[in-house]
DNA sequence: TTTTAATTTAATTCG
DNA sequence: CGAATTAAATTAAT
């Protein structure tokens, strides 16, 4: 009864002497598994008696299934990890996103103070943005506002609102700042 | 001469008829495994009568051998993308580290153009950031500067100057802006 | 239908 | 027993 050939291994004919285990058996040690990964004595023979195979392809069963259980833990870590990852990017991304618009309101400002420095008085000569590494800033700054009269003055007003967010008709919850 | 019995099958005497390739066999076929991946018909029937195997279980050792490459590619994945996730969550850190920065510093700026604005003149009657988001920003510009003077403006720009992270004896490169 | 890739399973070996 | 490996069986795809 416990050999390939009995009557529930016809399923599909095994032509060696690997003895399969069928549906049903697999079905019984399947819940057995559940219940406890470990396997006791008593309950290896009990199982050896009920499935009509010899108690040490019992053992051998337990061990390739603990086996393949953590296996399969090791892909949920993975899975995980690979999650994980995604979030860290994405957030990332936005954090990116968030120090270009916050530069460019730095600018923005930076601009404006140099436009009021230049433009509204003199006091504070010793103010100085002159510097290798901004150029682009000091050339805007000496052709452009140094020259500021009134009207540059609140212009650059108005770009402080856009810059700070203010809706049309709202003058409430500007949250860049 | 091609069953488990034969001369060269003797280092641990194999209980069961299970065929197992001895040292010397598998050398051959790793050696053979290195160079090409795919096992044309040519080679399987030639490594057969090296070994003296049927091409059968050549085939089959190449099917295993392939698998087994694979999976050792897996647990390569696997650390790669743990140093991915370690980079991204640095490298997100840093860009936490550097949107507080900027923040700050928008801040200031944002007191200095508030104290310029009630201090130096009164033409922008209607720029305001009265906002229920930004309650800390209004009181400390309605309650300190406000009362701007001129100690008050020179001390703003001298935050300036530290904001903006001139050196002590130097005026150059200032990289913040 | 044959061949092969891929998955699964029972079994072995070693520490 | 656990980890690693192996041979074989099974299934899927071509």
């Amino acid at each position: 009864m416990n050999s390939c050939f009995n009557s529930q291994n016809l399923q599909k004919f095994p032509k060696h002497n690997k003895k399969r285990l069928n549906q049903e058996q697999v079905k019984i040690l399947e819940a057995s598994f559940d219940s406890t990964k470990k396997l006791e004595l008593e309950k290896k023979l009990q199982l050896a008696k009920e499935l009509g195979v010899p108690p040490r392809q019992i053992s051998i069963w337990y061990q390739n299934r603990r086996a393949r259980w953590k296996n399969q833990n090791l892909e949920n870590d993975y899975n995980a990890l690979q999650i994980k990852l995604e979030n860290a990017l994405s957030e990332k991304m936005q954090l990116e996103k968030e120090t270009e618009t916050l530069r460019g309101e730095l600018e923005k400002a930076k601009e404006m103070l140099v436009a009021l420095k230049s433009g509204a008085q003199g006091q504070i000569r010793e103010f100085s943005l002159s510097s290798s590494c901004c150029e682009d800033v000091i050339s805007y700054s000496t052709t452009t506002w140094v020259h500021s009269d009134e009207a540059n003055f609140n212009f650059q007003f108005d770009e402080l609102y856009a810059m700070i967010g203010a809706e049309e008709n709202s003058n409430y919850c500007r949250s860049t700042w």
